[in-house]
DNA sequence: TGCCAGCGCGCG
DNA sequence: AAAGCGCGCGCTGGCA
């Protein structure tokens, strides 16, 4: 039997409390759903024993599972009760499938249903008119209703559609969205399954649906933080930034705080009291001031009342950070973020509520392993230059990767000779680590398909494409060669597309062809991780160690590792199995890692001898 | 008050 | 003819 199921939910947060109030499944023939009672006073949903009895058999029964989106769902039915553990095997997902088919368009349940199902209600718009007017009638009677503040949902922001929490309130609207919502998924799962194996796709479904236990695990674990460092933190911060406030509005001579954000403010400062001209305009023609007029009128006043609203605008940038880190802290004093298996419309994954993939490189400090673990913090080295040149073939570029040598010392040998000489006897000169970053900067830009002349822009010296062209010949006819895909395939398939490494069909936009470049060395960089994260979570010791995954940035893993002794040897796995992710196309990939200890672990002390070296 | 677009900025 | 890619999130400011 196949099953779809869907549950309704009183928030997305369910690691503040956030719960489903009612499942629904569909058979194909029947459906079914089951109620929690959701106390209207606190939010708390009280779910009857029997009922979790009946899903818990109805979910153990069942040959094929279907969700839209399994990681909340399985989240939400594990937050009442129900044991998921054995489920995962027989987990299908029609999103992950959506994603193969159509990588760059939304995967909305409603979009997908008209797509491919020709299947169109309004019943969204039935329950959104039903929830809101809802929602004025019960704010009377005292009912918690979701918005700004909630203690269920600490982290969302005051631009969150928070009548979206409130489904609860209209029982029959809602049932009768959940029961479409289930019969979509049904059907769709029934469509796309058959057209997974005809269009030769069920490998590589195969390969991705593997992901969806081990980001379940690393979003269940979390990421720890110093919860106490975070605090002083934000307190220290919000100490100086008032203080800059005060100081610039007295200077300025204006009676409310002085805000950098505000485009009004800075303009005042910069056209009424500075009285520096206007030389920047916006499209519209009214006076600019975007980050680049800015920095530019900087530049050229050299006012320290300027210089003063920019450090201000940094300090208030990392304050917002933190704050939104704290705000989404769990009891555990972890971050439960969940890490989106379809969230880019190439194969990597993001990061969301909150984002752990741009915390700023001065605030990783706030986040370190809980007591008795360390964490490994391993890095691909280079893979996306690695995957470019192999995919251009060039031999010279290959033998520079296999001889570990580092290709954009090479370039800026090519372009700028002796800076680069200079730069290898002394890398704390700054005008030459400038340059070398810039070099760095234009290699990223020639790679992911920019212009020529933007290229060279970026490398900072004229005609440096045509030089790099030539010694390394075959770089053009690369990206000749993967357009020349797009178009085939847009010819014989009737959709424009590439293939990753890896065979995973990746939609490029047919009126910028261009981004093929960057879609199929982004994209085989994430088939590298998940083969990567795969073979991890299948090592052996990684169960028996109780090791986890606790973070993915692209290119980079964090594991979390107990200390004992077999640190070592789970280590040595680690690298090994991370480090066999593409051996197919080059052999061996590089890993470079370091060990985080938290320094306040007493562990750390009694088991000092066993350690790794710091 | 809620919603959306535009922008800036963190990361890869 | 011209084009450097991918994310998530907080804030402002305009609009209903």
């Amino acid at each position: 039997m196949i099953l779809a199921i869907d549950t309704e939910t009183t928030g997305i947060d369910f690691f503040h409390g956030c719960r489903p109030f009612l499942v629904t499944m569909c058979d194909g023939e029947e459906n079914y759903h089951w109620w929690g009672e959701v106390n209207p006073y606190t939010r708390e949903v009280f779910w009857q024993e029997e009922d979790i009895d009946a899903i818990q058999s109805i979910l153990n029964q069942a040959d094929t599972l279907v969700f839209h989106n399994a990681q909340f769902d399985m989240r939400a039915l594990e937050t009442i009760g129900i044991n998921i553990e054995s489920l995962w095997d027989k987990v299908e997902d029609t999103l992950l499938a959506s994603h193969i088919f159509c990588s760059g368009d939304s995967h909305g349940l409603k979009d997908l249903a008209i797509k491919y199902l020709h299947y169109w209600n309004d019943d969204e718009e039935q329950l959104e008119i039903a929830v809101k007017s809802a929602r004025q009638r019960v704010s009377k009677l005292g009912y918690k209703i979701a918005k700004y503040g909630d203690s269920q949902s600490p982290g969302l922001t005051k631009a969150t559609s928070w009548w979206k929490q409130d489904y609860w309130l209209c029982p029959d609207e809602c049932l009768y969205y959940a029961l479409c919502d289930v019969e979509k998924t049904w059907l769709l799962w029934n469509a796309f399954k058959p057209a997974l194996v005809q269009d030769g796709f069920w490998k590589v479904y195969q390969l991705r649906k593997q992901l969806l236990e081990i980001c379940y695990s690393v979003t269940s674990a979390g990421l720890h933080m110093d919860r106490q460092a975070a605090t002083e933190y934000v307190t220290n911060l919000e100490a100086k930034i008032k203080k800059i406030r005060k100081y610039l509005s007295k200077q300025l001579k204006i009676k409310p705080l002085f805000n950098w954000n505000k485009r009004e403010h800075l303009l005042y400062l910069l056209h009424n009291h500075l009285k520096i001209p206007v030389l920047y305009t916006t499209p519209g023609g009214s006076p600019s001031a975007d980050k680049k007029a800015v920095a530019d009128y900087y530049a050229y006043s050299n006012s320290p009342l300027l210089r003063t609203v920019l450090i201000g605008r940094r300090i208030e940038t990392e304050r917002r950070y933190v704050q939104a880190y704290y705000n989404w802290l769990a009891d555990d004093s972890c971050l439960h973020s969940n890490l989106n298996i379809t969230g880019t419309r190439e194969t990597r994954q993001s990061s969301s509520n909150p984002n752990q993939q741009n915390i700023g490189k001065k605030l990783t400090k706030l986040f370190l392993p809980p007591q008795g673990y360390v964490w490994w913090d391993a890095d691909f080295a280079n893979i996306e230059l690695r995957i470019w040149a192999y995919a251009v073939g060039n031999k010279d570029l290959i033998s520079m990767f296999e001889r570990g040598e580092s290709v954009h010392m090479f370039i800026m040998t090519l372009l700028f000779p002796s800076e680069a000489a200079a730069y290898k006897k002394d890398h704390k000169n700054q005008v030459l680590a400038n340059r070398y970053r810039d070099v760095k900067g234009g290699t990223f830009a020639l790679i992911y398909g920019a212009t020529e002349k933007k290229a060279d822009e970026t490398y900072g010296k004229a005609g440096a494409c045509q030089i790099i062209f030539k010694y390394f010949p075959g770089i053009a006819e690369y990206t000749q060669s993967l357009t020349n895909q797009v178009f085939s395939n847009f010819y014989d398939l009737k959709r424009p597309f590439v293939y990753t490494i890896g065979g995973y069909p990746l939609d490029v936009p047919i009126d910028e062809p261009f981004k093929c470049c960057n879609y199929y060395i982004q994209g085989s960089a994430g088939i590298f991780m998940s083969k990567a994260m795969i073979a991890i979570h299948n090592l052996p010791i990684y169960k028996t160690s109780g090791s986890q995954i606790v973070q993915q940035v692209h290119d980079s893993l964090k594991v979390q590792v107990p200390i004992n002794k077999y640190i070592h040897d789970t280590i040595e796995r680690l690298k090994e199995a991370m480090s066999m992710c593409a051996t197919d196309i080059f052999g061996k990939t590089p890993i470079s890692y370091e060990i985080l200890y938290n320094p306040k672990d007493e562990s750390l002390l009694q088991d000092i001898d066993i350690l790794p070296p710091f």
